[in-house]
DNA sequence: AGCGAGCCCTGCGCGC
DNA sequence: TGCGCGCAGGGCTCGC
């Protein structure tokens, strides 16, 4: 479940069940499901096998859950699992006994000091989500690595992956200033994670058309006060997909329990190609861009008047 | 620096 | 009914 809100969905629904839960077995079914691990299958298996996972972190569209080390009273945990779901990704939450399922990559039998013995699925039909154990280093702000948990660290191959805008620690005017500085359209700077993470295709859509700006405005022709009311909308619709658990279009994108969100009925642009802008009345266009679908109203989102220097 | 292309994959719904 | 095609919410690497 690809974008920030549905990420933390399955961060929030994971953490009561992995806190203080100790791996008691893994079980690696299909080994592309850890691209993203250094190492083989075996290593993976053995590094995780007794492990115990402390509070589950998210950082944009990257979950991760710390290992303790020791009893947890010597210090910092030094790495973690680190979880990407990719465009089909799912973390389900079974009892023990429970069907698999035809999807599913990699799974984990748990044991909880409280809720007792449970089941990890990770569940991934196009596996470009990922699992991986990965080492934990120190932020560079020495704020925490991501939300969910005050640890001031953050996987390494998470480093690179900018705050997201619900981040306490997110710098609003760094972010106002490193996107004017860009030269290229505002949808691509939305979607770099290097810039700002947790946002994908559905939320840019939906964030620009709320701020009424086209998805190819140079972000260097952004006044400042258009950058902020933009970072204003992008929290806005994230923060409302969240109340409504996130967009599901299908059974692919569920919370941890297999449920769907309800997002899906407040698009007021994605997907609403054809149909009348909720604002103007005119009507939503569908353009390909960035190999992606991108919605917008051409009257309340007006083409900029000169294309960007090529 | 930034961009387009290619790549990692499977399964769905559509039109013929 | 069956088949081929286009579509899908992400991110990484490469070469220009």
């Amino acid at each position: 479940m690809p974008e920030l809100p549905e990420v933390e969905v399955v961060r929030h629904g994971l953490a009561p069940a992995v806190t203080g839960a100790t791996i008691e077995r893994v079980e690696v079914l299909d080994e592309r499901s850890l691209k993203r691990h250094d190492g083989p299958a075996e290593d993976f298996i053995d590094r995780l096998t007794g492990a115990r996972l402390v509070a589950p972190v998210r950082r944009g569209k990257f979950v991760w859950m710390p290992v303790a080390v020791g009893d947890g009273s010597f210090g910092d945990p030094v790495e973690a699992l680190v979880v990407h779901l990719g465009m089909s990704g799912q973390v389900l939450l079974r009892s023990r006994g429970a069907d698999d399922g035809p999807l599913t990559r990699i799974r984990f039998e748990i044991v909880h000091p409280e809720h007792g013995e449970l089941l990890v699925n990770f569940v991934d039909q196009r596996i470009f989500g990922s699992m991986a154990l990965d080492v934990l280093q120190a932020t560079p702000d020495g704020a925490a690595g991501g939300y969910g948990s005050s640890l001031a660290l953050v996987p390494g191959q998470v480093a690179h992956i900018a705050r997201d805008p619900l981040d306490p620690a997110f710098d609003d005017a760094a972010f106002v200033a490193a996107l004017r500085r860009r030269r290229t359209g505002i949808k691509r700077a939305l979607l770099d994670q290097t810039l700002v993470s947790g946002i994908g295709n559905i939320y840019a859509d939906e964030a620009l058309w709320a701020a009424r700006l086209h998805y190819d405005r140079p972000t260097a022709s952004l006044p400042v006060a258009r950058v902020r009311e933009l970072l204003t909308e992008v929290r806005v619709v994230l923060a409302r997909a969240l109340e409504e658990g996130g967009t599901s279009f299908d059974a692919l994108y569920v919370n941890v329990n297999g449920a769907s969100g309800y997002f899906s009925h407040s698009l007021r642009a994605y997907g609403q190609q054809g149909k009348a802008c909720p604002r103007c009345g005119g009507l939503i266009v569908r353009e390909q861009f960035m190999n992606r679908g991108s919605h917008f109203c051409p009257r309340c989102q007006p083409r900029p008047r000169r294309r960007r220097a090529a």
